[in-house]
DNA sequence: TGGGATTTGTTCGTATGTATT
DNA sequence: GAATACATACGAACAAATCCC
């Protein structure tokens, strides 16, 4: 199992609520899991690396005691494997985890896409709009601007709802799945089709609820199979030698 | 608004990791946030009520920080309500919330049904109907057991479909919607009807995927309109006096 | 196999912020 | 409106477990 170096000095430190007189009104706990999520998620934190709560805590400025904090709550969202007495480290989500997990967003999508449909008001569907020209713009270069873009596009869908819970669902789906076609994805698939995105918007206009939930579980299908299912030569070296496990038994966890 | 009594010594006090022998191979504070986690669901601890880290780690005999740690997951889970230096209280979701809460539950186990529809093994079906079975049993008694098993039987499907994610959400609407009907819902709402339980579980061994769907959806929805818009005469003292606010913008929270 | 270095699990003290009189 | 009392936010230090040679 390729061991990855220490994570060191790989991210940013964050902005130290002593250094700014005003002490923010937002525990700081608050802000080391969002630095950390956002680390991970944008793959500053690589799957598997293991994450010290010492060296962490150094970088980002606080004591373990917030850092382990940050770890629980990341551990429930599925971003970080929490092992008793041996630490943390970034979520290594194997093939079926991440078939569930694309399983849950199509299904959850689906329903904001349903929940939605002929209740866009103008200025939402401006919005939309809006966002997609960026997209299209971005789609020339393939670097991360445009998948940040893709995303974005789905988390607004969701916050349109007005749902708060509906909003965290999805937006956690999103995240593994960040980390999933980091994995598994090949390098610089762009995964959302701005068309799907054109129609989707103009299904949820005319309030075509059918039509729209069609659109959106077949553009998150389209999405796994355009970047997943994609022959990517080295997939992953613990998926290639699965099948070839010394004896069963003899590796036990 | 009206400020519940402490919470003192309101629950039953947790098995010590120090007295087995065996440290379990779990940390503390896993059980801690567990306890707490049932605590919470069976109304030992009632909505709204507040929860000084103090007082909950004596009783639990812990610290005040794996309590803390504790507050934070089930923040995250909608369990507890955590603001920023003024601590914890149990949450108490407003009407809307309840609203979202549900309109997602009911999403979620559409994709159950759907997901189940025509897969069950003979074993899976055998079992639903034993438990059925054992609601139908306790639906004489009105006493808490009804309402567990009955809720029992929905966590027992969202297993059944192997999907660890669905599962993880469906448990936790399942738990807010308890806390929902503590506050809101009517005292000895028997939740589910066992009827529809079996037309359920008729369809899902049918195969017949969009009835499955159809049914559960209808019988989410019945659940909520028998528990929750019965007559319940003091409905909550926010509720009732929520439309005669003294004055828009004077209440800032 | 064993022992030392490292890392995690937990407690508790201090400073800061909030409610109360 | 200031002083007091109390609860929370955070960190340092100790104990136990694990890792590595």
């Amino acid at each position: 199992m390729p061991r990855p170096t220490r994570p060191s000095r790989a991210n940013k430190p964050m902005t130290n609520g002593k250094e700014t007189g005003t002490r923010g009104p937002v525990p700081r706990a608050q802000a080391v899991y969002k630095a950390l999520r956002r680390a991970i998620i944008e793959q500053a934190l690589k799957p598997g690396m293991k994450l010290p709560e010492d060296s962490i805590g150094e970088q980002l400025g606080v004591s373990r005691t917030l850092v382990r904090e940050a770890f629980g709550r990341l551990a429930v969202e599925g971003l970080v494997e929490l092992k008793p007495n041996r630490g943390a480290n970034v979520a290594y989500p194997t093939l079926e985890e991440a078939r569930d997990v694309f399983d849950v967003r199509r299904g959850l999508e689906r329903l904001v896409a349903e929940n939605l449909a002929g209740r866009l008001t103008a200025a939402q569907a401006a919005e939309l709009e809006a966002h997609v020209r960026l997209e299209e713009k971005a789609h020339g270069q393939d670097g991360p601007e445009s998948i940040r873009l893709s995303g974005e596009f789905h988390i607004k869908l969701a916050e349109m709802t007005g749902n708060a819970l509906l909003l965290r669902y999805v937006q956690e789906a999103s995240s593994r799945c960040s980390l999933i076609l980091a994995i598994y994805g090949r390098p610089h698939s762009s995964e959302c089709a701005v068309s799907e995105h054109r129609q989707l918007i103009e299904a949820l206009r005319a309030g075509d609820a059918v039509r729209a939930a069609a659109l959106m579980d077949h553009h998150l299908q389209s999405v796994v199979t355009r970047a997943l299912l994609a022959p990517r030569a080295e997939r992953d070296i613990r998926d290639v030698l699965a099948p070839y496990a010394l004896s069963e038994g003899l590796t036990p966890s």
